[in-house]
DNA sequence: TATTGTTATACTCTATAACTATA
DNA sequence: TATAGTTATAGAGTATAACAATA
């Protein structure tokens, strides 16, 4: 049974932990040729599917001038291809290319790669806590 | 016992679990007039007390220069106050203000303060499961 | 008129290279 | 000579404001 004073400190040890575990695996991305706004862009174009600019820029909170920047230098590397809006000539489809979606996988796994290699040092307890915690700290992120 | 697979899922699961909650944290700033680059240097001088900027510049994984401009901003707004180093000459000693240390703890209290709210809404079980699942993820941001 | 996307422009943060002062 | 810090300059990412095309 918590008290305010154990809570208190949960809050600030699990906060200073979670954000350091991001940092870490922020390090460990797979391309570096890639910055980290153009591979989140193109995370979501495959994570969505075909998507507007306009679209892409809301899912990835930066105004559409932004966004409009980050896809020309992908699509200058043939990372996204685009095509006219079936209904509306105002609009564009953007796609992430195959080659693209590779990338993306590729950097997944290197990350997953990394907490796996952590993970198996564990002790099957450890990961054990783990896993119960997992699907607590999801809704957190939700909340 | 966890067979591989089941280690594989735990690995995504739980990496991307820590990503959207460190983004969800990140997005809780106390003050938005301070950039993150410019909150995390005097976040790092309160932590060390006096730092000589090219210790600074390490601590925060950025060139020397980047740091010269950091500082230089935070010094004009009265966050930060220099001292000559007392043996070298050629260093300095950067220390953050009374009202820098404020902010620090401000900032500090607000993510606090959030994660407190996310936790008193779960269940005692719960929380426990997070307890214990916190020192081991300070374990792995270390690795 | 309203909406979608782009262009023009500026600001911030970062970097490398060159410079100054001191050791 | 080597080191600590700064200045000069450039590139990437973001923003707001203005514009063109289409609805």
């Amino acid at each position: 049974m918590p008290t305010p004073t154990m809570t208190a400190e949960l809050s600030s040890t699990l906060r200073m932990a979670v954000m350091r575990l991001a940092r870490r695996l922020r390090a460990e991305r797979a391309d570096t040729s890639l910055s980290l706004s153009q591979m989140a862009a193109l995370g979501s174009l495959v994570r969505f599917g075909s998507l507007t600019p306009g679209e892409l820029a809301e899912v990835e909170k930066v105004q559409p001038p932004s966004m409009t920047r980050t896809v020309a230098s992908l699509e200058a590397r043939g990372l996204v291809s685009r095509m006219p809006h079936p209904q509306d000539r105002r609009q564009v489809l953007l796609t992430a290319t195959p080659e693209a979606e590779a990338m993306v996988r590729a950097d997944r796994r290197r990350r997953d790669a990394w907490m796996s290699q952590r993970l198996s040092e564990l002790t099957p307890a450890e990961r054990e806590k783990l896993r119960a915690a997992a699907e607590i700290l999801e809704r957190l992120a939700d909340a």
